[in-house]
DNA sequence: ATGTCAAATAATATCGATATTTTTGGAGTC
DNA sequence: GACTCCAAAAATATCGATATTATTTGACAT
């Protein structure tokens, strides 16, 4: 048995399939930090196998997202001030680095990806939360993917995951209202296209800074 | 039945031993980039089941030692000139920052671990190879685990395996004889020692820069 | 000869079940 | 009354088998 019973067929594979829920629960906080994620559990959550979700959890422990302990299964991977505070700074260290070299290859081909980025994104913040973040995410990696790095973009990658973790959990997924975003978002753009390499990094760097410091300031010790 | 057999004791689980027994074969290109990882081949090569051999290599897919390529299983991941440069890019980038945070947290401890390291970096060179490796990149994590910075020295950990594997490829497991490697360390353990951040930090990319180039001038386009 | 399609083969992905280990709970002792 | 030790329960890790998907082979038509 175990056939092919979904109807959407988004799926490529059980493993993949649950990688990205799990993920995404424990991204948003349905999981939360330091939770137990017993196969059982899961696997009836997931409905799917052991095997994948097994594999999945793996997968997740690389991304950071998810801890293993010795013979004792996994476990969502606990937050602290103390981490949020090291992923901001590597973050503002690896995407400089990652800006830099991305204007350094500029070309229109670029230019032109980072304005439909920017446009979509700018459309989807009508939208939902979900949509606006995909988009989001986009954009900046589109900053960034120009640098021709794929070691380096992988780990920007994974970082802003992280950071995004703890957006969600601090202010359940918007700590977007106070500030004016769009702007600084124009402005890093403005840089970008017009290739100067300073100031493009010291507006992204400001625009983390910025949201670090808000959501540090929302944490305990 | 499944018993324990094995009479030394040494791995605690078959998906950890799997794990580090491929990781080594890959690191010394006893599985050469770009081959195919078939199950049952593997399975059958450490003596396990199938589970552990996939898990074993979902964890060496986010090392970036293992690509999984759509439904079709897993290769050991291939290698360029360009992955290397970008490796050896991130590493000065990261350790340049590991190694001053290092420094700025430095004691008493932290000195006596990096004085012991380097003592049993310089016994091991007098054994095999593979007991050098193994003092040689616990001496390298040393000046960095004084960070404090658990993400970075992850990140630190993982680039300095995928460059020992370009060693490997190169030179059969050791490039070191034309150079006087050991100089070049004791550079930056005596400016470590002094807590002079700038030097220490240049001498070890020197030394990284130089053994790049030495790897670099070895490789095809 | 060459390209195409279909059956056969091989490999992967997944399931269900078992063995191993960890945790829990309670009886007996100091 | 608190602590240790042993049995019961739960959870993990692993195995063997099956279903699914990719790859190869070979026959057929062009």
């Amino acid at each position: 048995m175990g056939a092919m019973l979904d109807t959407e067929g988004k799926e490529t594979s059980a493993t993949h399939g649950a990688y990205r829920r799990l993920r995404e629960m424990i991204l948003t906080g349905v999981l939360p930090p330091g939770q137990k994620l017993k196969i059982e559990q899961l696997r009836g959550l997931l409905d799917t196998g052991a095997s994948p979700v097994r594999e999945a959890l793996s997968l997740l422990t690389s991304d950071m997202l998810v801890e293993r302990i010795d013979q004792r299964g996994f476990r969502a991977a606990p937050v602290s001030k103390c981490n949020f505070e090291e992923i901001l700074l590597l973050r503002c260290n690896l995407e400089e680095t990652a800006l830099h070299a991305s204007i350094t290859n500029a070309d229109a081909a670029w230019e032109d990806r980072l304005v439909l980025r920017h446009h979509h994104m700018k459309k989807a913040s009508q939208n939902g939360a979900r949509d606006f973040e995909n988009a989001h995410k986009a954009f900046h990696m589109a900053l960034l993917d120009n640098s021709k790095m794929p070691l380096l973009l992988r780990y920007c990658s994974q970082l802003y995951d992280l950071n995004i973790r703890y957006r969600y959990l601090a202010a359940g997924g918007s700590s977007y209202k106070k500030r004016d975003i769009a702007a600084e978002h124009q402005q890093i753009l403005d840089a970008a296209l017009n290739h100067d390499a300073d100031s493009a990094t010291r507006h992204l760097i400001d625009h983390y800074r910025r949201t670090g410091e808000y959501l540090s300031s929302q944490m305990e010790p």
